[in-house]
DNA sequence: TCGCCCTATATAAGG
DNA sequence: TATAGGGCGA
């Protein structure tokens, strides 16, 4: 096989900026390719593992390729087909994390204490064992609750800790000191049991890796090109298997491994992310090239010179310029409303508006913070009679129901499956209830045999009376009964006579709740899912790891969705609401992760606007109801952040008076920054935020017809003075208590202390 | 054991 | 405000 070829004429070649060009060609030695958003990262990845192909550096079996989602790895696979034509059929190592990680760890099990049939548990699993585990131990389980003791789980497990890494002080969060106990009895149980969960999938890998150097060397062997997609995404855990892997110095492809991210998208901190591994990369990967994508061919220039300004405050990132030469265009807008339902009644008007000069609802996309925010939009839409889907949301395959029927199933399939068998033994209900179950569990356990086998052999005895034990006879039967079905029959008509003769679909029939009827479709829905797999074993293997389903053919909709869920999505209009201060940045992010969290929340935005082609638009709400009850809020920093030449301010006309943005409390950022922040003003990271944040607000904004807006002077009191008596049209009546610039400090009769903007209330007297 | 009522609680979400 | 899960009475 020839070690380079001569492909630099290749046509596939053609189109490539000379950045791009040299991302694909550039095989040998560790590569970190910066990819911006909008640079084409997804044609460079492509073309790499085409040119790669091509010119028969690898067979497409000797290229690992790992994307995080599902829709990623199916999205490579689609277009390097596509470049390759029929000659190259699928690309064996092309997947998730996860997948890949199932996929060597079913061939290794073994070596980790597991048999090759492992079942991978899903997060709902996971929490009912730990509860199990938890309640085993002796621990109030409402103050030390599973879905806690969970999250520790996966913080070590995303980290690459395994129970004997773990120190005697590591566990102290839970339970005074009992955490790393529950976690060593969690894996003994899902080494019992004969299963793994996600974290499990890479760890169990890690350990293969770290103690058999035999097996290790096989897969350096195997290949030769390793490529890794969205890499500031990446947790520890997925950087030691990857490092492992790569870190190859005998085999044939040395050190070939191409990471491919931007610092600036990542936003999965709270997921287990670690941008460090971008950030240190070069440090890893010794003699590693670094190539920047900066030209972006998706936005405007404003929009890009709105999202770069904003990046820039932030501290840690390695550094991009994009450019583009796509200049002019509709200026970034900062809209001020009153609240939550002027956002979306505002927005409505401007999406209609789009609508009538024949552009499309697909064009529109609205990017949320928080998905509680949808909720006024949806109304507004149902109101006009606009078409939207929202994105995101919970996941088909983890909707109760589909759970349940996927418990039916393992159960048929497995006579060991426990959390299976627990799940569905009372479910419709038959008289099964908790004491029964624990009586189950308890004999499984002493006899050391499952669940079903416990229950077979508890009936013929007098430990369990009446309804329950005649139920579980029954049951058993009916199980004894779909096993031996199963033989003869095709799957999916084996789901649907399960679901029929347990009664489970009986049961949500005769449910008279609104949903039930969703459900029920949910369940045909499934049934069809199935019919695409050959068999039962088939489909069960395929989603324990592909959660969701693919989307079906479009409509005309509006797509609304989170912030998150927008990364690597792009939409001619984009509208941004909610940008204030609490909501975005989520408060929860300041506080519990300070200024990480802030950067954070700061890449998030930065992601918001760039999906954008034509035009962002942001939003603030002066008040804005949170779990029922109403808030005044101040404009997000974030707003302050955008260089001023790229903006243009709006505002709802008569409600809102444009200087309060350009106002909006620098001395009130430096409060809340405080309080996120231990190390206060003398910080180097404060010194620095207030020199970036200075030289955005050289110049004052402007407001919508082109005059400059008046700016307070600096310590300008308000019109107001303490003691005096105003009305503000959400909270009523109420006593100015303090005042500071434009804020005021006001003790409302009704609704109690708030702080609000002088611009949002009148004199009690001019009522 | 079932079912209702009350109350505690509330980001983002991939596999 | 909306919901999920626990407590308690029938």
């Amino acid at each position: 096989m020839p070690v380079r070829a001569a492909a630099t004429d290749a046509d596939y070649l053609d189109g490539l900026n000379p950045e791009q060009r040299d991302a694909v060609l550039t095989t040998e030695g560790p590569l970190l390719v910066l990819a911006g958003a909008g640079t084409g990262k997804t044609r460079v990845l492509t073309t790499r593992l085409a040119h790669i192909i091509r010119n028969r550096l690898a067979w497409p079996s000797q290229i690992l390729s790992v994307t995080f989602t599902n829709k990623a790895a199916r999205e490579m696979r689609e277009r390097v087909g596509a470049l390759m034509g029929e000659q190259v059929e699928g690309m064996p190592w092309l997947g998730t994390f996860h997948s890949i990680a199932a996929k060597i760890l079913r061939i290794h099990a073994e070596l980790v204490g597991l048999k090759s049939s492992f079942t991978i548990l899903d997060t709902d699993d996971q929490i009912r064992l730990l509860k199990q585990v938890i309640q085993a131990a002796g621990i109030d389980d409402k103050r030390w609750t599973a879905r806690y003791m969970a999250s520790l789980i996966d913080g070590w497990k995303n980290k690459g800790l395994t129970p004997d890494k773990l120190g005697a002080d590591d566990g102290y969060a839970f339970a005074e000191g009992k955490g790393v106990e529950v976690y060593t009895t969690y894996q003994n149980r899902l080494k019992v049991l004969n299963a793994a969960d996600f974290g499990d999938l890479l760890l169990h890998n890690i350990t293969i890796f770290q103690k058999h150097p035999d097996v290790l060397r096989k897969y350096h062997e195997k290949f030769r090109y390793l490529l890794v997609d969205e890499y500031q995404d990446t947790n520890v855990a997925q950087y030691l298997w990857l490092r492992l892997l790569a870190q190859n110095t005998g085999g044939s492809g040395a050190n070939n491994v191409c990471c491919v991210g931007d610092d600036d998208q990542s936003i999965y901190g709270w997921r287990g992310a670690e941008v460090d591994n971008i950030l240190r990369f070069d440090q890893d990967f010794p003699g590693a090239k670094v190539i920047r994508l900066e030209r972006n061919y998706r936005s405007t220039e404003h929009i890009l010179g709105a999202a770069s300004g904003l990046i820039a405050a932030n501290k840690d990132r390695l550094g991009k310029t994009l450019w583009t030469e796509d200049s002019g265009g509709h200026r970034v807008t900062v809209t001020g409303v009153w609240d939550g339902p002027a956002e979306a009644r505002i927005i409505g008007g401007d999406i209609e508006n789009w609508k009538s000069k024949g552009r499309s609802y697909n064009d529109v996309a609205i990017l949320v913070r928080a998905s509680r925010q949808m909720r006024n939009f949806e109304e507004r839409f149902i109101q006009l009679g606009l078409p939207y889907r929202v994105i995101g949301g919970p996941r088909f395959f983890e909707r109760a129901e589909i759970r349940d029927a996927h418990a039916y199933l393992r159960v048929l399939r497995s006579d060991t499956d426990d959390l299976a068998f627990e799940r569905i033994v009372n479910v419709p209900k038959r008289g099964i209830g908790a004491t029964s179950v624990r009586k189950l569990q308890q004999a499984a356990r002493s006899m050391n045999v499952s669940i079903e086998e416990a229950t077979r052999r508890i009936i013929r005895t007098d430990e369990i009376r009446g309804k329950a034990r005649s139920s579980l006879r029954a049951f058993l039967l009916d199980i004894d009964r779909w096993r031996k079905e199963a033989e003869t029959t095709k799957h999916t008509e084996m789901a649907e006579l399960i679901l029929d003769q347990s009664g489970y679909t009986q049961m949500w029939r005769d449910n008279k709740d609104a949903k039930s009827q969703g459900r029920l479709d949910n369940l045909k829905e499934l049934i069809s899912a199935m019919g695409e797999f050959d068999t039962l074993d088939a489909y069960m293997d395929h989603v324990s790891l592909v959660m969701d389903v693919e989307t079906g053919p479009q409509e005309d909709e509006i797509s609304l969705m989170t912030l998150h869920s927008a990364k690597g999505l792009e939409f001619p209009l984009v509208f941004l609401p909610g940008w204030e201060e609490g909501t975005f940045p989520s408060q929860r992010s300041l506080d519990e992760s300070g200024m990480a969290g802030l950067e954070e929340e700061r890449r998030l935005a930065y992601v918001g606007i760039t999906r954008a082609r034509e035009q962002a638009k942001i939003y603030f709400a002066a008040n804005r109801q949170l779990y029922g009850s109403w808030q005044s809020a101040l404009p997000s920093r974030f707003i302050d952040e955008l260089p001023i030449q790229h903006v243009d301010v709006e505002s709802e006309a008569n409600q809102y008076n444009p200087s309060l943005i350009a106002d909006k409390v620098q001395e009130d950022f430096g409060r809340s920054f405080d309080r996120a922040q231990s190390g206060g003003r003398t910080s180097p990271g404060w010194q620095r935020y207030s020199k970036n944040k200075n030289q955005n607000f050289g110049r004052a904004p402007k407001d919508i017809e082109g005059h400059a807006v008046r700016r307070p002077a600096k310590g300008k009191s308000s019109n107001f003075n303490v003691g005096e008596r105003v009305f503000h049209d959400k909270f009523g009546y109420g006593a100015v208590k303090e005042t500071e610039g434009t804020k005021l400090t006001v003790a409302f009769e009704k609704a109690g202390e708030k702080k609000v903007l002088d611009g949002f209330v009148k004199r009690a007297s001019e009522v």
